[in-house]
RNA sequence: GGGCGUUUAGCUCAGCGGGAGAGCGCUGCCUUCACACGGCAGAGGUCGUGGGUUCAAAUCCCUCAACGCCCA
């Protein structure tokens, strides 16, 4: 960021020197550093913001020093003259995985090599043909028996002259291009392996700024890509360019900066990665480490085990300073922890390496550097390791395989035991958010506009464990509403209140409606699978419960029941309403929390009996509340009546505010008495009028019927209620039982389903057959009444 | 080139061996004393294609296709 301000006004890092800009980069960080801790704050991130960290802090300092004179004590930190990625605009080295790879159309030129001795030559495919300025050889498969005469011949390498020989390498793949590739061993990484094999002279061609040096001949001066030009257009005029062809091939490109790297030979520090990756992997491989989800852990495997030495040094100048000074007198390379005053020759003529160390190389260090590390310490013993790191796909290799590297070389553990691989938030359309194709959603924007709890709650509610997600504003929106709803019910719980001691009811040994043990059992059910779901990182699973819950049970049902006896009950009713839905509401701001904070938090303290903050309340259990199979099945035999009522009074269009009269028929006495005892539900939700309970068909006309399992309702309604769309209405549900009994009939009479599958399956089938057969026969009787009466 | 993921209601996505689901959108009714950022009811899907395993497949295996990602 600092160098394209410098850019802005029109110069350049060298131009103001290190001094200066390392002063404006510490000013950019003082100015801008705090941005994402403040969206993590209005994130509602309870972090312990007293120990927050910044990498070039002078503790993590002394870690990376420290760490780096370990390292190289032990020979796993060597300085080396090497093929690496370089960036010809950032002047600095790259490590591999900061190359970014991108399929380009680019071309494949066949350019011919005459034979120094005979006429004719061998013709080598090249995607860049500039780089044959710095050609020292041309090798083919050994077993090629297309280039068995040619092997060991001497060859011209045209422009420059040079006499270069035909050598034969296992590498080479015969089927790409010729089967002969050019060898460039100081311009790409795999002839240099070749070069070494070889024995081959590194010729370097190129200037740190990407333009050709005194090495190439008459293309001095000239950079890349004119420099391409230039060599085609000379060899096409000197008839040694056989065929250009169009070519698909990846290229690589800065991270930081997207140039295009170079390979390039250059002498750089690297560390030894073969011992601290087989470490690595063992620690995952037993599961001293699990990933979640596991299959980011074959990637782990797949990185770590093709790993190549790790090039730390950068030519920048913003960064941990590498802890190498240089003797001017007899050029010994001291490595020490701080500044040393003489070179162990006696000499003061020491300079310190001018690179600095690839930022990763101290982020790697975080899980210890930042708990005060290399000082033995209480907070070191206390939170080393930590139970879960969060983290996104794209930073295993840059920063988790280090961290887990380097914390069980120098603290002996793993730095975590669960790496939590999180979604990746992109647009609504599935795209990547970045900054330059403009779609990128700013969190604070989202929050102005529909508050944390909200994305929060969004975010939660469709992270599925390896899925990205799209962040749509829809989304968010309902959710928004269900924070809404939230208060709102908060509202209603809170402003009715009246004389309502918390504690005063001793909920376990008082004597609950049916709608209180069942809202209860309900609770007891949620919670258990909420934490189920969190446990194993489903966030989506336990926020839909928590909704379904919340909005569907507590709202839709107990609510609205509750209101019954808050509003017309005996004082000892109401109490206990008071006091159920205090303890559900409670209950669920606390599952609720983690979702969202602040909603939960203002809520929660405005509760009576609560105490100072929700955060510091204990996460419900489910063994506070009992499991009442009973009271669910009773709620759902008169849900489903309810619902059976309100079905017929909407599709005939009666107005809600109408009554309607009923009569209910069961002819099991069990049910019969539930009804009886919980009249006043059916009545409240469904909206009746006169309410008669039968164990018989009733006379009479009711123009609207029903049948649930186990019940039939009979309606009327004093305005009248046309018979035919009845019968009509009628039948379209009993074409739905038809054809789920086709379905029924056919799997129990197939042989192979009676016999084979599990007993209780075949029950339950054999149990909702039953039903079906009752309810079609039903359906059928109310028909035929109906028709018979119009 | 190697590997991974995705394909389910108009849209966004859950479900991953025994009843096709949610949210949004859509349709109808409702200014009901917490909430119209709401209530109630409803329409809508041969679960990408073609095979296989199984009593049973959206769910497991294989083929293909489309889209996306990672690595070389």
């Amino acid at each position: 960021m600092v160098e394209r301000q410098l850019e802005k006004e029109g110069t350049d890092r060298h131009a103001v020197g290190r001094e200066e800009f390392v002063k404006r980069v510490w000013e950019w960080k003082e100015r801008y550093g705090g941005t994402i801790i403040s969206q993590l704050k209005r994130l509602g991130c309870s972090c312990d913001w007293e120990r927050e960290r910044f990498t070039m802090d002078e503790g993590c300092s002394l870690a990376v020093r420290t760490v780096f004179k370990e390292l190289y004590d032990e020979g796993l930190i060597y300085r080396g003259k090497y093929i690496i990625n370089w960036c010809p605009r950032c002047h600095t080295a790259l490590s591999d995985i900061e190359v970014e790879h991108q399929d380009k159309n680019g071309h494949l030129w066949y350019i011919r090599y005459p034979f120094a001795d005979d006429p004719g030559g061998v013709v080598v495919a090249t995607t860049r043909p500039e780089t044959m300025l710095g050609d020292t050889a041309v090798a083919v498969h050994p077993g090629d028996e297309r280039y068995a005469d040619v092997m060991g011949k001497t060859l011209i390498l045209p422009l420059i002259e040079r006499h270069i020989p035909v050598i034969t390498d296992e590498f080479v793949d015969p089927a790409f291009g010729t089967g002969a590739v050019k060898v460039t061993p100081a311009h790409d990484p795999n002839d240099f392996e070749i070069g070494l094999r070889h024995d081959l002279e590194q010729v370097n061609i190129m200037n740190p700024d990407g333009t050709i040096n005194e090495d190439g001949g008459s293309y001095h001066g000239l950079d890349r890509y004119a420099a391409r030009e230039a060599v085609v257009a000379d060899l096409r005029e000197q008839g040694l360019l056989e065929k250009t062809a169009d070519h698909l091939h990846a290229v690589g490109h800065c991270y930081r900066c997207g140039t295009e790297v170079e390979p390039y030979l250059s002498t750089q520090w690297f560390v030894k990665m073969d011992s601290l990756a087989r470490e690595g992997i063992d620690a995952v491989r037993d599961e001293r480490i699990t990933f979640t989800p596991r299959r980011w852990e074959k990637i782990y495997f797949d990185w770590m085990e093709n790993i190549r030495d790790w090039c730390i040094s950068r030519q920048l100048w913003w960064g941990h300073r590498i802890p190498v000074w240089y003797c001017d007198d007899c050029g010994q390379a001291v490595v020490e922890v701080e500044q040393p005053q003489r070179c162990p020759c006696g000499s003061r003529n020491l300079r310190q390496d001018p690179d600095v160390l690839d930022t990763w190389f101290s982020s790697g260090l975080w899980p210890f550097s930042t708990m005060g590390w290399p000082e033995k310490n209480a907070t070191l013993d206390v939170f080393y390791p930590t139970s879960v790191l969060t983290t996104a796909f794209d930073i295993i290799f840059f920063w988790v395989a280090r961290m887990i590297m380097l914390g069980l070389r120098f603290i002996g553990d793993v730095p975590f035991r669960d790496v939590f691989v999180t979604a990746l938030v992109r647009d609504y359309e599935g795209k990547k958010m970045s900054k330059s194709s403009g779609n990128v959603i700013d969190p604070i924007d989202i929050i102005e506009v529909y508050g944390t709890d909200a994305l929060r709650f969004t975010l939660a509610s469709i992270a599925v464990p390896g899925r990205d997600i799209n962040l749509s504003e829809e989304r968010i929106e309902g959710n928004r509403n269900f924070v809404n709803k939230l208060w709102n019910a908060a509202r209603l719980v809170l402003s009715n209140l009246d004389g309502f001691e918390p504690g005063g009811v001793d909920l376990s040994t008082a004597d609950l409606d049916l709608a209180d043990r069942w809202i209860t059992s309900r609770l007891a059910d949620m919670i258990s699978r909420a934490d189920g779901a969190m446990d194993s990182y489903n966030f989506s699973i336990a926020g839909k419960a928590l909704h379904q819950f919340f909005w569907g049970d507590f709202c839709d049902w107990y609510l609205e029941l509750a209101k019954m006896r808050l509003y017309k009950g005996t004082e000892e009713e109401k109490l206990m309403s008071q006091a159920v839905s205090c303890r559900v509401l409670e209950c669920s701001l606390r599952l609720l929390h983690p979702f969202m904070p602040f909603v939960t938090e203002e809520l929660w303290q405005r509760m009576p009996g609560t105490g100072d903050s929700i955060m510091l309340a204990p996460w419900p259990s489910a063994q506070e509340f009992e499991e009442d199979a009973e009271a669910e099945e009773q709620m759902s035999f008169i849900q489903s009546l309810v619902v059976a009522v309100r079905s017929a009074r909407s599709e005939h269009a009666i107005p809600p505010a109408e009554k309607v009269d009923a009569v209910f028929v069961c002819t099991d006495d069990e049910r019969l008495g539930i009804l009886t005892e919980r009249r006043h539900y059916l009545e409240t939700m469904a909206g009746l009028g006169s309410v008669e309970l039968s164990g018989e068909v009733p006379e009479g006309q009711f123009p609207m019927r029903a049948v649930v399992e186990g019940a039939e309702a009979y309606l009327s309604w004093d305005r009248g209620v046309d018979p035919k769309e009845e019968i009509d209405r009628l039948s379209r549900r009993l074409k739905k039982v038809e054809e789920e009994l086709e379905r029924t009939t056919a799997k129990l009479a197939s042989d192979g389903f009676v016999k084979k599958a599990p007993p209780e399956v075949v029950g339950r089938e054999r149990q909702k057959h039953e039903q079906l057969l009752e309810r079609k026969d039903k359906l059928n009787h109310q028909i035929e009444a109906l028709e018979k009466r119009s």
